[in-house]
Order: C-alpha cells, then sequence, then structure tokens
RNA sequence: GGGCGAUUGGCUCAGUCGGUUAGAGCGCCGCCUUCACACGGCGGAGGUCACAGGUUCGAGUCCUGUAUCGCCCA
C-alpha cells in the first residue's frame, strides 16, 4: 500500500498488467450456456474516436465486466470497419491520389509525400494497397486509445470489415443469398449519387431542405381544346415527362383522364393520368411525371406502366442523345443546346426556352422543400437506371416483412421504447435492399459473367466461385473453366466489376466475429450472440440489416438483446460530430481526468439517453476514484501489522453498528444486482457511489475510535473486519465502472485481478449481519450528521468536545440507537449522550470548556 | 402529417408499485488548516416538479389536452 496513493500511470500500469496475464482472453473451452458474447460494434476507423465513442464502448465494458464478475466468460471481440467510402475519400485526401481503374498496377508506386494540387491517378490495386496501410496505421491508435480507456476486449480476437475473413464471409453470405434466390439482380431506377458515381441505399438517405421553385408551365391538349398548367420545381425534366398525373377525386381534372397532352418545347404526346399519390393541394393539383425527377416518379411510372425517357446520365448531365425522337420543330436545336449541360445548367436554360416560348405563366415562385441527399453526399441525389444486386428485406415482399417484424418483437430492447425505431423502419420500406456499389476500397461480388461471340455479357447466366476458393477478387482471378487471358475477350467472361455495400459486410459482424464458416467449433460456442451494443441512429441500418441476414441463413435472432445508446450532447444541446465542428478528442480527457473518471461521467448516462458533455461529472468521478484510494487506504490501515481476515463471519462481526452496515451492504448488491440484470449500468453505479459517500461520511467515522483499538479487544476486531468486508464488496461493485482504481486497491491485499473474481451476493454479508436490521446503521449516521450540523452552527471543529448532547427522536428510533450509542459518542467526541423521546430527531449540546491555550 | 422520448433549484440529473416534509452532484455561500483524504472535510441557502383539466383519501408519478425541445418515420 503506497504511502500516497495517487491515480496517475494506473492506466498504464494496469492494461500492460492485464494484457500479460491475458485477463480477458475468451476461454473457448466454455460451452455456449456458459458464454456471454458481445457483438460490438466496429468504429469507422476512417473517422477518430471522438467522446461519444468513449460514451457509448463504456456502457457496453461496464455490461462486459458484470457479466464476467457473474461467471461468463464473456465474448468481447473488437471490429474496425475500414471497407468503403469513408476510408477511399480519407486515403484521396491523405496521400492525393484518385482511383482509375482503368490504369495498370504499379508494383514501385510511392505516393507522394505531401498532397499535390492535383490528385494523381493510380490503378484500383494501388489504390486498394494505400487503403489497406492507412487502416493498418489508424487502427493501432484506435487500439492504444481503447486500451487506455480499460475496455476488457480480448485484442487476440479482433477482425476487420475488409480483411480476408471478412471478405471471405461476405461473399459466402452472398452466395448463399443468391442460391436462394435472396439477392438478385435487376435493371432498375435507382438512387445516383453524382459526385461519388454509385448508387445508394434507402437507408442511407436524408432529407435536406433546400431553396427551389414552382415553375407554373402549359401543356397544350392534344384536342386543342386550351392548356393544362402544371407546377413543377424541376422543369429541366420536361423531356424527361411521360404523363401528366392528378388525384382520382379531384373534380377539376377528372374530365382530362384519359386524353392527351404535348409537353411544350419538344411535342412530345403524353398522357393525363390518375394515382391516389397525386396531392390536390400541391402546386396547381396536377404534376408531370418524368423519368426520374424523385421517387414518387418510380412509383408512378411503375403503377401507372409508363415508358423510360432517362435524360440524365451516370455524372449527372444531360445525356448526349435525347431519349426519344422530339416532334416539335425546333425541338432537336432545344437539346443541342441542353446535351451535356448539368441538371442545375440545364434547368436555367430550360426556363429561358420555355419564357421566350411563351410556355413559362408568370415567374417561377420560390419555395423551400426536401430533397433527397446521399448522407455523406454533397449534391441531390438523381435517379438513374441500372443493373444492380439487391437483397431482399421486405421491402417488396408482405410475407418477409411480416416475418421481420416478428423479429423485432422478438428482441429485448433496452430501452424497451427503442422498438418502434425498427417498426416504423420496417414498415416504411418500399424496396428491396441495393447492395451494389460502383467503387474500390470494398468486398467484390464474387461473381463474373461470360461473354457471348459478340463480346457482349450474359448477365442472366453468372459464373460463380466454388466456397472453398473465396475470397476472390474476379477483378483479378479468373472463373472456374476460364484463363486470365479470356477476359474481356469474345466467348470470354467479365468480372462484376462492382463492390459491396458496406451494410452488406458490417451486417454480418455476428458471423465475421464468431467465424461463421471458418471454425465451427467458436462459432458454436458464440452464435447467435447475446447483446447487441449500438447508437439509435443506426437501428435501420446496422441492426436491421443484421436481422435480415440472420434470418436469411440461420431463421432466428442474430442476438438475443439489443442495448441502445444515446448521444452525447455539446452544452447547447446539439448532437456532437465531426461535422458540427464541436467534437472533443478523448486522449485529453483521459490524461487530464484520468480514464475511470470520464468512464464515470459516460456510465452515468443512462441507457438510451442522451447525456450532455460535462467535464464537471469527470472531475466527481475523479473525486470518487481518489476517495476509493484514501478510503482503502484508511480501512486497510487500521489492520496495522494484525492480518486481513479473508472471510469474517458473525462470530467476529459482533458489534451491532458493524452487522447493521453488512446488512445494508447486503441490500446495496441486491439493487445494483437487479440494475445490472436489466443492463442499467448507470443505475447500478449510482446506488454504489450514494451509498459509498455516505460509508466514508458516517460509517468510516462512526467506528473510527473503535477499529483503532488494540489486539484481542473484540470491538476493535469486529470493525477492522467489518471494514474488510465492506470494502471487498464495494470494491466489487465499483469494478465494472472504475476497473483500474479499483484494480489498484485490490492489489493491495487481495490475490488475483479483481476483474476475474465473483461479483458479490448478498447471502454471506446477511449471514454476518446475523439479523440486523440496517436502520440501525441509518439511525446511527442521521444522529451524527445532526452532531455535526450543531458544530457547524456553532462554527466548530469537528473535533471539539461536547459535554453533554441531548438526542430527540422517536422512541422506537431510540431503541434502535441504543445498541450503537458509544459509538455516536466516540465519533461526536460527546462525553455524556441522553436521549429524549419525541417526534422529530434534534441534537441539542453543550460544548466542553475549551482546552486552556498555552501561552507560549 | 404519423410516431417515440423529454420537460423536476442557476447547471447536469435521480425519483422503483401512486403514499410522510421532492433527492443528489456541480456551482454558490459559510465553516473546519482533522492523525484515510486540501486532488480535502462538514454544513447551508436554493424547487408552484412545463401548462390546463381529470381520476384518486392522496399525483412529480396515472389519464386527456396544450406548449416547447429532440429524434424517428412518411
Amino acid at each position: 500500500m503506497p504511502e500516497k496513493p495517487g491515480l496517475e500511470g494506473l492506466e498504464e500500469k494496469w492494461s500492460t498488467r492485464w494484457d500479460a496475464d491475458g485477463t480477458y482472453r475468451f476461454d473457448r473451452s466454455r460451452s455456449r450456456a456458459e458464454v456471454f458474447s458481445i457483438d460490438t460494434p466496429p468504429p469507422t476507423v476512417s473517422g477518430s474516436l471522438h467522446v461519444g465513442h468513449v460514451f457509448s464502448y463504456t456502457h457496453t465494458d461496464t455490461v462486459a465486466r458484470y457479466r464476467r464478475m457473474r461467471g461468463a466468460e464473456v465474448f468481447y471481440p473488437m471490429g474496425w470497419d475500414d471497407n468503403g467510402l469513408p476510408t477511399e475519400r480519407r486515403v484521396q485526401n491523405y496521400f492525393g491520389v484518385r482511383c482509375d481503374p482503368t490504369l495498370p498496377y504499379d508494383p514501385g508506386f510511392v505516393p507522394p509525400d505531401k498532397p499535390a494540387k492535383h490528385a494523381v491517378a493510380i490503378s484500383r490495386r494501388n489504390f486498394v494497397e494505400l487503403c489497406d496501410r492507412l487502416v493498418a496505421e489508424d487502427e493501432q491508435k484506435f487500439e492504444e486509445l481503447w486500451r487506455h480507456l480499460g475496455l476488457s476486449v480480448d485484442w487476440s480476437m479482433t477482425y476487420t470489415t475488409i480483411g480476408r475473413a471478412a471478405q471471405r464471409i461476405s461473399q459466402r453470405a452472398f452466395l448463399h443469398m443468391l442460391v436462394r434466390g435472396e439477392a438478385y439482380q435487376a435493371e432498375a431506377p435507382t438512387l445516383w449519387d453524382v459526385d461519388f458515381r454509385t448508387a445508394v441505399a434507402q437507408a442511407e438517405l436524408e432529407d435536406r431542405e433546400l431553396p427551389g421553385a414552382y415553375h407554373a408551365v402549359r401543356f397544350p391538349r392534344a384536342d386543342g381544346a386550351g392548356d393544362v398548367v402544371i407546377e413543377t420545381t424541376r422543369p429541366e425534366l420536361i423531356p424527361a415527362c411521360v404523363a401528366l398525373v392528378a388525384h382520382p377525386d379531384d373534380a377539376r381534372y377528372q374530365p382530362l383522364f384519359g386524353t392527351e397532352v404535348t409537353t411544350p418545347l419538344f411535342g412530345v404526346p403524353v398522357p393525363v393520368r390518375a394515382h391516389p399519390l397525386a396531392d390536390p393541394e400541391k402546386g396547381s393539383g396536377i404534376a408531370m411525371i418524368c423519368t426520374f425527377g424523385d421517387l414518387t416518379d418510380v412509383t408512378w411510372w411503375r403503377e401507372l406502366h409508363l415508358p423510360a425517357r432517362p435524360v440524365v446520365g451516370w455524372d449527372g448531365r444531360l445525356l448526349p442523345t435525347p431519349p426519344v425522337e422530339f416532334p416539335a420543330p425546333g425541338a432537336a436545336a432545344h437539346w443541342a443546346e441542353l446535351a451535356g449541360r448539368t441538371v442545375t445548367q440545364a434547368r436555367t436554360r430550360i426556363v429561358e426556352l420555355l419564357r421566350d416560348a411563351g410556355d413559362l405563366l408568370g415567374e417561377p415562385r420560390p419555395i423551400t422543400h426536401a430533397v433527397k441527399f446521399f448522407e455523406k453526399g454533397d449534391r441531390p441525389l438523381e435517379i438513374v437506371t441500372t443493373r444492380q444486386w439487391y437483397i431482399r428485406n421486405g421491402g417488396r415482399d408482405a410475407t418477409l416483412r411480416a416475418a421481420l417484424l416478428a423479429r423485432g418483437r422478438e428482441l429485448q430492447w433496452h430501452p424497451d421504447y427503442m422498438k418502434a425505431r425498427y417498426e416504423s423502419w420496417v414498415e416504411g420500406l418500399n424496396g428491396d435492399w441495393l447492395i451494389s456499389r460502383q467503387r474500390f476500397f470494398g468486398v467484390p461480388f464474387p461473381v463474373w459473367y461470360p461473354l457471348d461471340a459478340h463480346g457482349v455479357p450474359d448477365h442472366d447466366r453468372p459464373l460463380l466461385p466454388p466456397e472453398e476458393a473465396l475470397p476472390v477478387d474476379p477483378q483479378s482471378e479468373a472463373p472456374p473453366g476460364y484463363t486470365g487471358s479470356q477476359r474481356g475477350q469474345p466467348g470470354g467472361f467479365v468480372a462484376d466489376p462492382d463492390v459491396m455495400d458496406t451494410w452488406a459486410t458490417s451486417s454480418l459482424t455476428p458471423q465475421i466475429a464468431c467465424r461463421w464458416g471458418d471454425d465451427p467449433d467458436l462459432f458454436a460456442r458464440t452464435y447467435p450472440m447475446d447483446l447487441r451494443p449500438q447508437a439509435h441512429e443506426i437501428i435501420r441500418t446496422w441492426l436491421f440489416s443484421t436481422v435480415v441476414r440472420a434470418h436469411a441463413e440461420f431463421g432466428g435472432l442474430p442476438f438475443t438483446d439489443a442495448a441502445i445508446s444515446g448521444w452525447v450532447l455539446d452544452p447547447d444541446r446539439k448532437k456532437m460530430s465531426k461535422s458540427k465542428g464541436n467534437v472533443v478528442t478523448p486522449l485529453g480527457l483521459l490524461e487530464q481526468y484520468g480514464s475511470d473518471a470520464v468512464r464515470y461521467w459516460a456510465a452515468s448516462g443512462r441507457p438510451g439517453t442522451d447525456t450532455a458533455f460535462d467535464e464537471g461529472q469527470m472531475k466527481v468521478g475523479r473525486r470518487l476514484a481518489i476517495k476509493l484510494l484514501n478510503a482503502s487506504k484508511f480501512a486497510l490501515g487500521v489492520f496495522g501489522d494484525h492480518p486481513v481476515p479473508d472471510d469474517p463471519g458473525a462470530a467476529t462481526i459482533a458489534a451491532p453498528l458493524d452487522r447493521s452496515v453488512l446488512a445494508a451492504v447486503a441490500d446495496l448488491v441486491d439493487e445494483a444486482t437487479e440494475a445490472f440484470e436489466r443492463y442499467d449500468y448507470a443505475r447500478a453505479l449510482e446506488r454504489t457511489e450514494r451509498f459509498f459517500w455516505g460509508f466514508c461520511d458516517d460509517y468510516l467515522e462512526l467506528v473510527k475510535q473503535r477499529a483503532y483499538g488494540p489486539a484481542g479487544d473484540s470491538g476493535a476486531e469486529s470493525a477492522r473486519a467489518a471494514l474488510a468486508a465492506a470494502l471487498d464488496v464495494l470494491l466489487r461493485l465499483f469494478a465494472p465502472h472504475l476497473p483500474f482504481v479499483t484494480e489498484e486497491v485490490w492489489s493491495w491485499w487481495r490475490p488475483g485481478s479483481v476483474h476475474r473474481s465473483a461479483w458479490p451476493t448478498a447471502d454471506p454479508l446477511r449471514a454476518a449481519a446475523a439479523g440486523a436490521d440496517p436502520s440501525t446503521y441509518r439511525i446511527a449516521a442521521e444522529v451524527l450528521a445532526e452532531v455535526r450540523k450543531v458544530k457547524t452552527a456553532h462554527q466548530k471543529s469537528m473535533r471539539a468536545d461536547i459535554a453533554t448532547a441531548t438526542v430527540v427522536d422517536r422512541a422506537e428510533r431510540l431503541v434502535g440507537l441504543g445498541p450503537v450509542v458509544d459509538d455516536v459518542r466516540d465519533a461526536g467526541r460527546i462525553a455524556a449522550l441522553h436521549t429524549v423521546a419525541g417526534e422529530v430527531l434534534t441534537v441539542t449540546v453543550e460544548f466542553a470548556a475549551a482546552p486552556p491555550v498555552d501561552p507560549q
């Protein structure tokens, strides 16, 4: 036991020791029933860890440590999400490169020392190599931070989402779904980011409010009987118009249903149709349907069986060739001007053309409206028709949707109301899950297509690798039965050029972590997992997609419980995020306050509740950790040279106060255990902390005099044994929250690690308490507090001697006080204590004469 | 537009099954240089529990409505 205990250096000391001792190593000889397995969220390594990560990962760690102490063998691996677009962007910026898949591999390529003004174009393989190199560096830094925070992860089980195992499992799962018909390919309207040049999924969308304008545009009726006026925010799509649509009940337009109008400028005849999604309140109540301006257009197009006349290309510019031959005179000249322009440029020009032609009525009317964006994108999404892979997720199939909703109800949610996020998302799905991404750093589809005699691929007969060959890179490997020289040749083959959406891999984290198909023994001992901890904003993506994959492959949930953490809010109650520039980097906090202190703040945030970033709470946590050191030093210090009893029983602990305090500790153990069983680590901490402060203020003061007594004195023996027993339990109750300081104190007097010790139970404490009532301790504490109050009111030192104290309280409480009155007298330095029955606790005193002041 | 959650001293939050006078910490004020702790200790002040109704012997807690904030979905 150090002379002057402190918190400095505990992180380094104990994280090194835990690593050397394998304290958190998973024992894979244990059966599934003994294992508690955790599906840790793999953080995105291209970003940086921020306090939000520290917050939620601490929550999970407290649960992991609790379960471990309860005797479960905890399977707690860490993963790194290094797959996908965020890494590509980071590599592009970090090295100043861009990927051009047409370039050949350069084995001697060395990236520029610092990014040049213009990005250097490199081959796909060179680009992927740079990605691999950078994520390895980032992952090292992340691991160091997690170790410093004290996550009780088994670092030998770490996985990544781009590693070979993740690729193999992603490809295997995909092939299984393909064989079962759960994955399929389709040419369909697709939400498309024109900057990233990739398709995006419904789950990756977000609405942003943008200024726009309604343009009132005249469509002449084909029968010459006047015009129909529509209002549109996207006049540049008039050449893509395939119909007008109004609500079936809209009397204004009912006579027009079934008739035709012609498009202005281009003269294409289009029908007027009825559909309930047309909003009579919006604009003029009649809209043009284009292929495709928004998702409603896609619905109309599909349900009304309309033709496709796409005008926007993959680059977000109008196509070189028009979608149809335009009948109107001058239309070809209009098109020649518009082709090659971005949609924004085309809009400006077409408005001028409409105005010149007299087809624009009035001036555009500015509005603000919600526009769909890729959540990582900068420009509004376009909708283009492309060939893509999809996974069935219930978006187009009521039976599957119902089954997935049932899975959501089967799952135990913490807190329970988070279930609603899942349900509203599944109920609102409007299509299957698009998993193709036209990117480079991802898991490739393990698919090739045969080329016919003209070199045209046959997408309906994909060539698949055998499962043993996974993972494959179809860009560099040839399909079975072909040689590399046949790539791109007539009669040969071509690789699927795309990679999978990162969620297509992340949705398999239970399978990857538990090594599905690669290590059947481990898989049987860990899957399905027990706990999925995650944040609420990715219920629609990560949680849902994981359920989809597990349901498809195994017909069950991937985990039984989901613990949903809240957000960290800045002092203005805004979400902390990098884009808002209000993030705080965690390492400085960990160093300033100590990891236990930061964990204390995190563990005070209740499950699912958004929590303010609060350095004040970290200061409190630091005080608590220091208090634990000092109180422990005192409790163990009173033993002097006496041995600390391992297992004190009722025979040793005979003093009424000591028995009573152990009864109170027993109640605390029950409360903390019950809270942890409900994943309410915050409540467990709060109860333990509250008890501990009272324990220091009251119990330690009440027994102090007695505990210093000589050996052989039964009162002193009892006090010491009770102090040891209480400290032993309190350390174990705090251990999941404050792993460093509890381990430090544990090491002063106990063998092994507190983190491998058993979670305390109430029974031995109650046995030692021998039927004592916890209220005895509480009454003594309350009387002592009154004595302190009187001393404070008289501006006396706590050491001031009291000649006579009179305690007034209800008679039955005075009976409780009886057996412990000597402890109260000692703690209050009271010579004579009288009790008087009354109503409310009051203490009046006569102070002893002050000792004579030494004139010198 | 539909849904979920929140609203309790200046700040951050507890408050279990509806039950005595609504709790804690921070901050503030005051006191105590105490032999575990000055990186400290002790105490004090401070609240119409968002608002309006209702149920009940009794409501911070349950019900209805309103307002504000946040989020999810459309």
